[in-house]
DNA sequence: CGTTAGCACTCTGCATATGAGAGTGCTAAT
DNA sequence: ATTAGCACTCTCATATGCAGAGTGCTAACG
């Protein structure tokens, strides 16, 4: 890394990022000692600033188009010269009172603290979930749904919480399921990954040990995933184009996507929907259409599948793609949420995973 | 709505929407005959034309500019000029093969949906994750993690899992835990919100009270909000600003975003780290800047907040705001979730619920 | 009466020219 | 080392002309 500037050079530099960061516009030589007052000549600046240039921190567009900062100029910016800078206390005030007026739960800390980057900064945000080093088996639990579909939710030290459904040979009561589970609790209290794998012998019975496989299988996802969900906020604040941006906008707001998909899957509006936006009501959906279908049993278990774009797309392909999908959808979900299954594997299993 | 369009009509309104929805450019009576090879003068189309712009199906930028469908064309197009349209086998075959890849998993298959819906439809998708029309208790588990601090993990019918923290009183050894739950489970199997409020007299130890207010409450909440997590997809698609479309993408893959936080935030890298893109490393990030910081106990738990913008962004103001973010977040994962806390309360009622 | 050919008209988009403004590099003087 | 001065370059906004596309209208046609 360059650190051959003079403090004058240091202070050119950082005028110049601060003031593009700022206006957008290059910004050249006159400009820069008139808008700042500065205590030296054009000229002056002007040589600095051919040095700047060949150093390769500033660059310009075309012979007379003022300077602005280089990918290499951001970076000494920040390293040398960004200084510190605190949030002012009255911002930082209103985000400590968000975060204490929540109720204590991890999900909700982390959609908070993306929105609030996400308004703070005027760009937009990322916060993952905490996690753990490693993972280690805290706790599990075997929950029968129906005929052989069983709930398994896997909670790991550190309060990461995993669910899957599992397909039983064959249906076994919750009694015995609840037996195995404790049992599996005992032998796996805080074990890690290998761990796991090492107490594996000491398992006897079938159906725990098909379980042990899986528990084992989750615990290599999560330590080969390595970090957990992404929470993300504030992307409408990076695209400014004006026709997209409304699209974004719904795309990102959660609570009008949901007010959209409610109120135009109602119970008695069958098959696939196709809400065009403009008039009256979805005035938000401006020059944006969503071709929705629901799937599942409404008075069992449902959900909706969706797209969103433009008003001017594809619409026979997509109202075609959404109705198949949703079908498709419908299929799982009955099959394996409501109906007993036909098939009757536990489940293959994902070869990627080493055999224990 | 209008339904006084001659066949003719229909058919060059349908010719119109369809080329400009291909194209994005308007069209013109010539253009229309010549393209489509009509067998009608482009006088009688633009007589035609003339009709359908009073009836405002049609609109034109200008005098000269040729046709394109107003939102109301779209509306008729889309009610009775779309036609059936199948997707081609190979598409339904290559979509059904990848969900049945995979493993037996709600979470995935939202995902999936979402995924093959944005890639088939070329615009932006949204998926909701099935729920029952009325949420019922089927489960629940009460983890000690230390000192009085708890895990509740709720089971609701249809296999939506609920997790959160509590702060008890005083420190429960894991058996009572253990038995509350047991009768918990037992006195609500199967109940919903009303019936919960309803058995709420046959618990006697303050302690199971409690918790099932905290149960009541979270019924509550999931009743309101109605809809479940939502899935979305294919932001990408609907972007088409150049600039903004690189950040978006970024933002979007959640891998790609995870291997910078992993690469970014290495164990000795301690504080804010600023990650300006373009150089060798990060291409992806051409012209955005992630500043982005760890917070947590690196051996323990810990996880990343971060923002995303174009290069040019205010430095010194989004460091500090994610410094502080980040050194919050700290404090809470700290306090609640590795240490004891020092509050004694249960959790303060969010007061909106009703009082049982 | 519906359809069509023809025509004048309008408006955009593109290319070209022009001048003001901004900024630069260089040289010579301080 | 700094600065004043100057010639030069390049963009941007504006004006102008022209080709192309499309329209509406009228009159003729079957």
């Amino acid at each position: 890394m360059i650190d051959s500037l003079t403090d004058r050079q240091e202070e050119i530099l950082a005028l110049i990022v601060r003031t593009y960061i700022e206006t957008g516009a290059a910004i050249g030589s006159k400009k820069l000692v008139q808008r700042y007052g500065l205590e030296m000549s054009s000229a002056t600046v002007r040589n600095e600033l051919a040095q700047l240039d060949e150093l390769g921190l500033l660059d310009q567009m075309h012979t007379s188009a003022g300077r602005i900062p280089t990918e290499l100029g951001y970076r000494y910016f920040v390293q040398r010269l960004v200084g510190e800078f605190e949030l002012p206390l009255n911002e930082r005030q209103m985000i400590r009172h968000q975060f204490h007026q929540t109720r204590l739960d991890l999900d909700q800390w982390m959609r908070l603290a993306a929105a609030v980057l996400a308004h703070t900064s005027q760009v937009a945000s990322i916060v993952t979930a905490p996690r753990p080093s490693s993972t280690r088996f805290r706790h599990m639990q075997l929950i029968s749904t129906q005929g052989r579909l069983v709930l398994m939710v896997l909670v790991f030290v550190g309060g990461e919480v995993q669910q899957q459904m599992l397909s039983l040979a064959e249906p076994v009561p919750q009694a015995q399921l609840t037996a195995v589970a404790s049992r599996l609790n005992q032998i796996f209290d805080n074990a890690n990954y290998s761990e796991v794998q090492a107490r594996f012998s000491q398992i006897d019975d079938s159906l725990e040990k098909d379980i042990t496989k899986l528990i084992h299988e989750s615990m290599g996802r999560m330590n080969r995933r390595g970090i957990s969900e992404i929470y993300r906020d504030g992307l409408a604040n990076i695209v400014d184009d004006r026709g997209v941006l409304q699209a974004v906008r719904v795309f990102e707001e959660g609570s009008f996507l949901a007010s959209v998909l409610a109120e135009a899957l109602e119970p008695e509006s069958n098959g696939v929907q196709v809400v065009i936006g403009g008039e009256g009501r979805w005035e938000e959906l401006k020059d944006c259409t969503m071709i929705i279908a629901r799937y599942g049993e409404i008075d069992q278990l449902s959900g909706a599948v969706g797209v969103l774009g433009p008003t001017r797309m594809a619409y026979g392909r997509n109202i075609s793609a959404v109705r198949y999908v949703a079908n498709l959808i419908s299929g799982l979900v009955n099959e394996y949420y409501i109906e007993a299954p036909i098939n009757d594997l536990i489940e293959e299993t994902t070869s990627d995973e080493v055999d224990i």
